[in-house]
DNA sequence: TAAAAAAGAATGAACATTCATTTTTATTTT
DNA sequence: AAAATAAAAATGAATGTTCATTCTTTTTTA
């Protein structure tokens, strides 16, 4: 009797290639098909490890989007100094930005579109947490402008996200200056 | 000899169950013939307003971009007061994405999605004039930070863009008093 | 050797687009 | 002003393709 052990590689070169073929394409442009010949596997495979292909998008979002927030909360740790708390996480989220590019573009992609379906979505919501606690001890010290959390994040982070398209796009280049005064933007518009 | 004349309404039909369905499903998933049906055509008659599908989509971009440009810079006029004038374009902006939401929402999909293809997205960026030459001579009075115009326009303007799916999502809501506290941020963000 | 994993080919549905025909419209002829 | 007519506009049904998914067989693994 063998024991159940698919191979994780097989797996992960599957997201892998939803990544690259929906950033590319968009959704409705990459059949099954494709995404198993760049995995190197056959299309009937994928449904050895994916119920169809809504669940392999979904199940693609979610795993990038655990790599996000590991990536940008790891390791983290509230001072006593919020301004340089706020900064080491949106500086954290800038370099998730610049490194892990095609992650980020894929990310984009699924908050601004119906390719995600709802579920999947609400799950995706609870992964900032160390950042709303941040704004609450801001706001309650008066630091920070007492603005729904969503006002704060569409100020100080979502034009990251709109400047990794940009940068993408060759319109535009973050330069080690240009960091600096777009993280002075963001404290402005959020403090007090 | 019958005169050319298709009917402009027909062709309206068409551009705005267009804007429905893709906002609902998203492109990959609005077939023609949901379109026609929508539109009360039959599938045959989009093709004599229009090429494929794709040059439908062009065209419905484009056409809900001018509608934007031309709600939002209709009658405005540069005054000597620099900070009332990107006032009034923010506050313009502001009520298009609420009251013509699911144009909005509309621009925002084929703005972060590849749906659009690259020749009618260039021809969308021209839209913004206005507003490009007013930061200019921000800045040039050192009234404005020195930065390159996607920087500015990520924080003062696509916040907005953000805060309509958001608010279309009921996770959060326009108050008067958020609008107010949401244009300081955005001016916060960008005055010198 | 037996079960799991993987494969390639097959299936059937959905779709964009085209075709052959009918309906509408506007002009010309009585 | 009614009838005739010709072109445009519109249609429903057909076409051929693409695609997600499944089936049957082969290969791998333990």
């Amino acid at each position: 009797m063998a024991r159940l052990q698919k191979s994780i590689e097989k797996r992960n070169a599957l997201v892998q290639a939803t990544i690259k073929l929906v950033n590319n394409n968009g959704f409705h442009a990459t059949p099954m098909s494709k995404i198993a010949k760049m995995a190197c596997v056959s299309p009937a495979t994928i449904y050895l490890y994916f119920e169809n292909k809504q669940d392999l998008v979904n199940q693609t979002y979610l795993e990038v989007k655990s790599q996000y927030t590991n990536f940008v909360f790891d390791g983290f740790k509230a001072s006593n100094n919020l301004k340089q708390d706020f900064e080491a996480i949106w500086k954290r989220i800038l370099q998730f930005n610049t490194e892990e590019c095609s992650y980020s573009f894929f990310l984009h992609q699924c908050n601004n579109t119906p390719i995600i379906d709802e579920p999947s979505r609400e799950k995706g919501i609870k992964h900032l947490q160390p950042l709303l606690d941040l704004w609450k001890r801001g706001k309650e010290d008066k630091l920070i402008k007492s603005l729904p959390d969503h006002v704060l994040y569409a100020y100080s982070i979502n034009p990251l996200s709109f400047l990794m398209m940009a940068q993408k796009q060759n319109q535009f280049y973050f330069t080690e200056e240009i960091t600096e005064e777009a993280f002075k933007a963001a404290w402005d518009s959020i403090k007090l």
